[in-house]
DNA sequence: CGTAGAATCCGAATTAACTTCGGAATCCGG
DNA sequence: CCGGATTCCGAAGTTAATTCGGATTCTACG
């Protein structure tokens, strides 16, 4: 993980379809170089994978939301199955399992606010071992796509 | 927006290095009909771009947490102010502006706990506004690659 | 220092993919 | 049924990815 290392990851984590040559060219290497570090830094897992990103609104999911909740108790077993159920959540597009009051922060993406209704009411709170739900709309979520290191 | 585009959006979420060639045989359509269709989801907003991940543990950031911010007053241009302070703070990787009992949420990947109290300290409780803060620390964090439309 | 071994880097050649574009096919409104 | 517009295809040309043998650099140890 050196100055190149970093750099490769910098252009990729921005632009992850910049060609080899265009990223060699940048840095002052050959292309065999450069494409042999992108490998070595895919193997050792630092760059784990490429993904496109899609525009929410465009495929009929406009409306966010983050959805507080605490399950009861707060075993293990409960804890894996009731994540195990979010990921199966087609409107769930991110999970955090957390400290604190709350044990799960769901990040949801809906087509509206009788959608969002609807996933709170008819499938959250179906679950017996939701002790407690909080939702909040999301005016706006900014991802940041470059992340240096520490 | 057909069924050949949302089969091309998924198939991307999955894998953004995934050829032209290789998509085109997997639909039955030529390479050429294949970028195009492409080029058209970027054209028109719904591919919004291609990012490499990176794993923040491998980058020296291996702990993660939310914080929810209460900022007063909430007026917009506290809210706006503040907003544009999270995002230039390095340690910040998502930042969700909310409805409800916080204003923010902040999601940030730091060097260890060391790292996460200064951050808290040092430079959240640093601005006048802002009048409430709780941090909870990530166990797990999951992030869906492939979202459908709705 | 000097050296041997390992790791890295380079550049040319091969292979594969992207991109363009003219023409055929299809779709759609009148 | 017809005309126009859109979409689709396939071949050709351009560019990029990938491989690999040899040269260079680094490093540990005598």
């Amino acid at each position: 993980m050196d100055e190149l290392d970093s750099a490769l990851v910098r252009m990729l984590q921005e632009d992850g379809r910049r060609t080899n040559r265009d990223m060699a060219q940048a840095l002052g290497i050959a292309p065999s170089t450069c494409l042999e570090r992108i490998r070595a830094l895919r193997q050792s897992g630092v760059l784990t994978g490429f993904h496109a990103e899609a525009d929410l609104a465009a495929i009929g999911r406009g409306l966010q939301a983050v959805i507080a909740v605490r399950v009861r108790p707060p075993t293990r077993a409960v804890i894996e199955a009731f994540q195990a159920f979010l990921e199966r959540m087609p409107e769930v597009i991110s999970i955090f399992v957390l400290t604190g009051n709350d044990d799960f922060l769901v990040h949801v993406a809906v087509r509206d606010t009788d959608h969002l209704h609807a996933v709170v009411l008819d499938k959250l709170t179906k679950r017996p071992e939701l002790a407690d739900v909080r939702t909040s709309v999301v005016y706006n979520h900014l991802r940041k796509k470059v992340i240096g290191p520490a």
